[in-house]
Parts: structure tokens; sequence; C-alpha cells
DNA sequence: TATCATTGTATAGCCTGCTATGCAATGATA
DNA sequence: TATCATTGCATAGCAGGCTATACAATGATA
């Protein structure tokens, strides 16, 4: 009678599923640009406007700081970003990009949204508006509140 | 006039946002009865046929065999299973569950399902059903196309 | 102004993924 | 049967998440 639990009904599970999959992509797709994943991700922040902080990141991105730094760390031994005084706060730093990754910009992108396309060729195009819709619904569902300042 | 990449947009962005969301959740749900995410995936599959190999594992989950290699290795260091020696086979061997691990059926899934539909709350029941439905399909559009057999 | 709380980063340590290797046990075949 | 390819698993090394700490710079306040 107790069928158990089903992972092919479970969000959760799916969810993990897919975004392994999706990550495994978008590495084939940009490895040979000397990025990864959530390289890219702080980079889409960046190319939007640079000389963040790393709190700024952290907030934007929604990651811990300890992993934000971490993965700043990789970026600047990999030549992607410089890490500057903040005139405004000696506790923090300017996040700036090099030359190298500003280069980056539409090539990476253009790979992202290739990846998106792929992924999503089976649904209609009402479909993929409904399953953006209900995904950010679902984050906004789970997403801590954030104290509403700053 | 370039609006650049929209990760509001990003089918790739939110599943990897909603997913540390997701894994959050659980981390915290099911850390007192002393088990962690990826444990818990395993543990389903062993709580439906106890005594898989490695091998049947890495196919069911769809992981690395190197990935779950070291998700065993952790669960048999903390006693939820044990590997003996498969008689069919001397190269693998079969995953066993204590009876620790057995007595946590209940407690972990009733836990995952609690946050599945705490996530899902703010979906219709037909979106759910949508929902569910779509991330299947789009899994199995990114799915590689591991070979029928077997 | 001296003191104490807050804030921005860095670091350590762990889990979960992945790729790349290495190796012993099996299997296939000349 | 001896040899060679395949298969099942372990290990090394790295990316990227997270929690918990530690610390210096700021800010607030007595």
């Amino acid at each position: 009678m107790d069928m158990g639990f089903d992972k092919s009904k479970s969000a959760g599970y799916l969810t993990n599923h897919l975004a392994r999959l999706f990550a495994s992509e978008l590495q084939n797709a940009i490895r040979h640009l000397g990025i990864a994943p959530a390289q890219f991700m702080t980079l889409l922040e960046l190319w939007r406007q640079d000389g963040l902080t790393q709190k700024a990141l952290v907030k934007r991105l929604d990651v811990e700081q300890a992993t934000m730094a971490n993965t700043l760390t990789r970026m600047e031994r990999d030549g992607l970003i410089r890490r500057k005084p903040n005139p405004a706060d000696a506790r923090s730093q300017q996040i700036w990009l090099t030359p190298r990754a500003k280069k980056l910009e539409e090539p990476a992108t253009e790979a992202a949204g290739s990846i998106n396309a792929i992924a999503l060729a089976d649904l209609s195009d009402a479909e993929k508006t409904q399953f953006l819709d209900m995904m950010r619904r679902v984050i906004a569902t789970l997403h801590p509140e954030t104290d509403s300042d700053r």
C-alpha cells in the first residue's frame, strides 16, 4: 500500500536534478572561456555595474559571504577581477573587472542564453512564461524574509 | 538599449537559486536526524530496495560514480550503511541499510514532504501539477541520452 | 575620548558535484 | 589458456555551497 516517497513528484528532488543538468551544460559551454558557473553569475552583476563591494555581490546573488569571498579569490587568481581599496571604508574593497573579463560578456551570455533556449525547447511560448513565473513564485515563497531595508 | 542578460528570466539561474533554497530547507529539516541532503537522496533508493550496488545507485540518482562513492563513504562512517561483498561479482559490493537508517524513513520523508508542500503553497493545485510536469519535461530535454539499455 | 557593539572580510572545515586516474576482477577472444 | 578490453570502485584534486570563527575598521555612546 505504502508507495513511499516518490521523487518524481518531489519539487525539491526535481529542482536539484535540473540544477545539476543546467550547471553541467553551462560548464561545458563556458569552459573554453576560462570561467566556471559561479564566476559567470558573479560576472553578470559586475558587467551590469563594475566596482561593487563583496557585500553588494552577496546581496544580489543571494549566496553566503564566505562563498562569495572564495569565488572572488579564484576569480582574482584567474585574472578576472582585481580588488582595490574602498576609499569610503577601509574594511571593504571594490571589485573591478579586468579587460579580459569585460571581453567575455558577449560570448558568455550568448552561451548561457543558448542553453536556456535548448532546455525550454519542449515548452510552448506560453508554457515558458508560466514556468519562469512559477519558478519565481516558489523562490519568493522559500526566500528568507530578507530585511527589507538596505 | 542593451539590457544585458536578465537573470530573472534565465531558467538556469532561477533553477540554481531554487535548488539552493530547497537544499537549505532540507538540511535544516533533517539535520537533527543526523543526515545530509545527498544522504537522504541515497536513502530514498535504499528504502525502496535494500542491498543495491553502487552502480545501481549511480544510475538511479544520476550522479557520477565518484560522487556516490564519496557519499557512501560518509554514510558508512556515520553508521547509516554497511558495504558487504557482492557474491555475484567480487569487484562490487552490496549496500545494506543499518537498523538506524531504516528507522529514519518515516521522519525524513515526512520532513521532505513538508518542505515541498510549503514551497508550492502559493501555487494552485493545477499549477503544482503543471510545475512538476514542466520540470520533468525540461529535465528530459537536457538529460543525456543515457544508453537505453541496461 | 575610551569603550563596546556592529560591520566587512577572510579562513577553516565540511558536504556534494565533477573530471581524471589507477587498479583489480571479469569477460571476450585469439 | 593467455591476452586484452571492459567494468566497478576508490582516490586525488578542484569548484562552489554552508556554518562557525576571528579580526580589524567603523560607529555609537557613556
